[in-house]
DNA sequence: CTAATAATGTGTATGCTATAAACATACTAA
DNA sequence: TTAGTATGTTTATAGCATACACATTATTAG
């Protein structure tokens, strides 16, 4: 057997995965080069052969962690059969992301200035625009209007996923009423008055 | 003259002081013991003798650029006639502290487990529910909704806020247009199908 | 007023982190 | 096989937070 073999096979892929783990279990503390080395039984300096730094590590991390989310989405809408409710799904995937990986969330959406900035693959943005464009085709919103839309319900969902998922003690309270009655609340944002009147 | 006086006078705010002007200039990079103490020209360990640690440090000046938006919807809000207006006055005096101030704003809602939770004083937060209580007693909206429009219109602010303030490409505009358009739509999700109907 | 004490500063030492440079090993392709 | 490339390790440097010992000033009690 070759336990301990000088090379590690695909460490670039196992740093991700430790520094996933580590996400999960206590947010963004803990995603040193150091410790993460030491988590993967290698070398501090081995890290640098895969990412160019530290900073690069957990822009990496982050992107990973970004990328579950759209994943979730993209399942949680898979199962429901109008435009809205695949909008709606969308937002109740991200703030239950929010509620039940609260270190991966936080990780996620940490402002990073480094990092190649290549897209996201799955994008929970694109999902969720994407769904907004859905709710366009199908007459619900107008053309002119969607990044207005977008821009409004992103930052509702988002806002209140960055405020359960966090430790305020002003927090919101994070039950499921609360949140569908945040959705319900968004949806009366898009719509305006339309769905009333007609 | 005792320029280079052996006490400092008043070390603990000139801390601050030099906290919150990095802020505004870097963000949340440079707000180190050492490069804080080196600023207002005293050695490391003095600044032990006011913050028992860089962690609570930095909570306090968080703390400070919260206070300083407090302020700020405060003054807002003073010249406002009307409950809706004061309403949408916190909102719009939030948005656009993140947009003036962004590296302020990032320090005022970094996640911070540290610190001893003194109150904010003036809070954020009380000046905006405040306004809330203010739109139920004029009954814009039912007692029992209060936490709920609270919780939906903070998660909404505090969202675009955080997007406009950050670095994400996929960032909304952060023009006055859309801020206006963005705090008609909260108003909608509030009022719900009240206004149009009465 | 003076002496003890508390408050607030400095200097030095330790251990942690990031990362540069040089060297070692293993994989791959001519 | 052997040269070159990819991927590790070791060692060294520099910065940061912070403990501990000591210095200076401010305050207060006798």
């Amino acid at each position: 057997m070759k336990t301990q073999k000088y090379h590690h096979g695909n460490l670039e892929k196992a740093l991700l995965s430790a520094g996933i783990r580590e996400a999960k279990a206590t947010g963004s503390k803990n995603l040193g080069v150091n410790s993460l080395a030491k988590e993967v039984n290698v070398s501090p300096m081995a890290v640098y052969r895969h990412f160019s730094s530290g900073e690069v590590l957990r822009a990496s991390i982050s992107q990973q962690a970004r990328e579950e989310l759209a994943r979730r989405m993209i399942k949680a809408i898979s199962v429901e059969t109008t435009v809205k409710n695949r909008f709606r799904a969308t937002g109740r995937t991200y703030i239950q992301f929010a509620l039940k990986e609260p270190g991966l969330f936080a990780v996620a959406f940490v402002a990073c200035d480094e990092g190649p900035k290549r897209e996201d693959n799955p994008s929970a943005w694109v999902v969720f625009h994407d769904s907004i464009l859905e709710l366009c085709n199908a007459g619900l919103i107008e053309a002119n209007e969607v990044e207005s839309v977008a821009a409004y319900a992103w930052s509702t969902v988002h806002g209140f996923a960055t405020l359960v998922a966090g430790n305020d003690p002003k927090r919101p309270k994070a039950n499921q009423n609360a949140m569908e009655s945040l959705l319900d609340r968004v949806w009366f944002g898009i719509v305006k008055e339309r769905e009333v009147t007609k």
